[in-house]
DNA sequence: ATATGTGTTAACAGGGGATG
DNA sequence: CATCCCCTGTTAACACATAT
């Protein structure tokens, strides 16, 4: 302590020492000082001029990811599935392991538009709905809206109520920890459950932690099942993907699954496939890493993601 | 060897208090 | 009153580990 302390102090003082220094030279003096800074400053500017900007090692870096909440579920006991059918969330029990393909969610953001929610691909515009989020993901896209508005007092008195030992955002980690240890099905578990679905697939942040007011989505316990989950879900992507998008940034957050998924059912590669419409719902129960691996495989053999011998399917 | 997932950290921005 | 500066929380990018 006494070390940084005298280090500090002595910063400090050289601080002063080049102030008072600077302060007593003469203008002509200064002038001179003034005109090798501008000189190096230029200097520095051509030399990062001819510099080759070094190519991104990713395109896109997501925190949405399913894997996490396969070995969750997998983990869970009978009692805590059942409840988690109950909820509404049944479809995540079931969930197969997918890896996103980067170039193509990242070219899918790309073309994107998230003033009218639509996906300008392959010369038509796909709208994306809180329907399409349901026939997806396989959660609610009626019912009541969530809000995750409230005081520092309520976020507090939740968390204390649910035995979150938090200040400020949740790590990820802890809700996992937490959910690892816990046998119980009652509203803990179920707090802890929804927060870590929504913190690593339904509304991903570009970081290891969620935000602290989405306690707030398990204020009442007996209203999940009735609340517009798909809403929810859908706006937070939309979010993330103008912050992308506006910041011209490598992370995203939100449901980025969403979007792949999304184009995976309404664009065809072959010709007689099953109507959108009459396929198995939820969609992402379908989608494992195997059919992920053989549709890239036929859109790249087919000349891209937007190649003209793709059809499009609408609901 | 390459892609992907996770943890870490440096840089940033905004608020609020001190200072001249 | 304006400016400066420190503090704090946030976040983007990096780095490492792991899987394929």
């Amino acid at each position: 302590m006494d070390i940084i302390l005298e280090y500090e102090n002595l910063k400090l003082q050289v601080k002063d020492e080049i102030t008072k220094k600077w302060n007593n030279l003469d203008e002509d003096s200064k002038l001179e000082y003034r005109r090798e800074a501008r000189e190096n400053c230029e200097n520095y500017a051509n030399l990062k001029h001819n510099i080759p900007c070094k190519p991104r090692k990713v395109s896109l870096d997501t925190r949405c990811t399913l894997g996490c909440v396969h070995s969750m579920v997998n983990k869970l006991n009978l009692r805590q599935k059942s409840i988690i059918q109950e909820l509404g969330f049944g479809s995540l029990l079931d969930l197969k392991f997918i890896n996103l393909d980067r170039d193509l969610c990242k070219w899918l953001i790309d073309h994107f538009d998230q003033n009218s929610c639509a996906l300008d691909i392959c010369g038509k515009r796909l709208p994306i709905s809180t329907e399409d989020v349901e026939y997806i993901l396989g959660i609610k896209s009626t019912g009541v809206d969530i809000s995750i508005v409230g005081s520092a007092e309520e976020i507090n008195h939740m968390c204390q109520q649910y035995r979150l030992n938090v200040e400020g955002d949740i790590p990820i980690k802890l809700l996992e920890d937490e959910l690892n240890k816990i046998e119980t099905s009652g509203n803990e578990f179920v707090s802890y459950f929804l927060l870590f679905i929504v913190g690593t697939l339904l509304c991903p942040t570009t970081k290891s932690y969620m935000k602290w007011s989405f306690v707030l989505i398990c204020r009442n316990i007996e209203e999940i099942r009735n609340l517009n989950w798909a809403k929810f879900v859908l706006d937070f992507l939309i979010q993330g993907l103008r912050k992308h998008k506006d910041n011209n940034l490598v992370v995203v957050g939100g449901c980025v699954l969403l979007l792949m998924l999304f184009y995976f059912e309404h664009v065809n590669v072959e010709i007689d496939v099953e109507h959108v419409s009459k396929r198995l719902r939820p969609r992402i129960c379908f989608w494992g890493k195997e059919e992920v691996k053989q549709r890239m495989l036929k859109l790249h053999s087919i000349g891209g993601f937007d190649s003209p011998k793709v059809t499009i399917d609408f609901l």
